[in-house]
DNA sequence: ACCTGAACACCGTTCAAGT
DNA sequence: ACCTGAACACCGTTCAAGT
């Protein structure tokens, strides 16, 4: 149940004159920092130019000057939020499975504290973060042996996997209510879906499971093919 | 290259008294297939209340009266796109494999027949068409032998290969000036990302190969659970 | 170099009204 | 029952201008 906002919309006036100054100049990072802040806060939809330069206390115009235009805001975004550490201790060599495990759950991990993340990505530009992870998880299969005619399948493979259970698991994650609503629909539809309901298919909740399950699967298959 | 248009926009004016008449009236199938022709010639963004109204001839409020909101239509426009007329011929039984690869073939052919469809499916309301497509699946695993507790991440891992592999495509799909520039900027990225250049990983354009060795990586994997 | 407000061409939706 | 225009509260971005 969504709580009732207590209170009146405060009306902003252009700059109230409380705390005149002492806001830092524009710049990119801030701009990229503020960016995220919205999107984790409100969603896609919660990301707008005006928004945005309201937060950072500067002029809607002025985003312009360090930008050139909405979409660069959310790119830019996207990126900083993929930004990748590099493996962790030197990984024990050889055990490739380990390596694209722990590289692939971190990658899920980062893009579900940031939800928006997933679905934006396919649509936006590839940054610099998002195609040194391409080329870790490539490297990682190169060197276990995948052939060269099968390592793009195989990197999409994984990239599809990670990707679609994201977005998949974002958009399951509602409340307790509407997972009461999603029951009751379901059991009054149990018998043109008899397999689904039987299953539990949109109810069961352990998506970190069912990510470690797929990506057995495609390791399994992968395993056969070096 | 983008073709300029020639010649000016007219600006429309509210009926211009060219053809006033013998328009059909509004009904939600109208709606639903004028909704359809705009995304699949426009896309998402193109897709607007006042522009569906507009192309039925009618005012954008009158809408209102069919649907509750802008939501609706794009989740109608969604299911619509997405029936599934059932599995051909007798299908040779037994033959599992045969059948998952036949309706995932489908569903990804019909998806990428409407390139909008695929980023869309995630977000919105799981409509009737889906549903059944998913319980189709679910069937052919668990009669496949595919065990009660390994059925749910068999599904969502291969819904999340079709979703996946269609959207990453139809993100990819650009033309021949943008795919010259990719070329050359990942050839100055080279040293940076020397695997994925070797690979050609964003330059590869088999996306059926792709698609195909993806799923049969899952597949076998599937095979050694039953 | 950096920031700004006014203005333009759009959005989705509420409401009170028409037939 | 079905359709409508005016109006509201928004959008992203261009432009000419300020410091």
């Amino acid at each position: 149940m969504a709580a009732k906002r207590s209170g009146a919309l405060k009306k902003r006036s252009p700059r109230p004159a409380q705390e005149p100054r002492n806001e830092p100049p524009l710049s990119l990072e801030r701009i990229v920092a503020a960016a995220v802040y919205l999107l984790d806060a409100e969603g896609v939809a919660g990301l707008t130019m005006r928004r945005l330069a309201d937060r950072l206390g500067a002029g809607t115009m002025s985003l312009y000057w360090h930008v050139d235009n909405k979409g660069d805001v959310l790119d830019l975004a996207l990126d900083a939020v993929l930004e990748y550490p590099g493996p962790p201790q030197p990984v024990v060599p050889g055990d490739w499975r380990a390596e694209v495990v722990h590289l692939l759950e971190h990658w899920r991990a980062g893009m579900l504290r940031h939800p928006w993340s997933a679905s934006l990505l396919p649509g936006r530009a590839l940054g610099p973060n998002i195609l040194n992870r391409l080329e870790l998880l490539g490297g990682i299969l190169s060197r276990a042996g995948v052939a060269d005619a099968e390592l793009n399948a195989a990197i999409w493979s994984l990239w599809n996997h990670v990707m679609g259970a994201t977005v998949t698991r974002a958009s399951f994650d509602f409340s307790e209510d509407d997972r009461a609503a999603a029951q009751q629909r379901l059991a009054r539809l149990g018998e043109r879906y008899p397999t689904i309901e039987r299953s539990r298919l949109l109810l069961d909740d352990d998506w970190d499971g069912t990510f470690r399950k797929g990506l057995d699967l495609l390791l399994d298959g992968l395993a056969t093919r070096r």
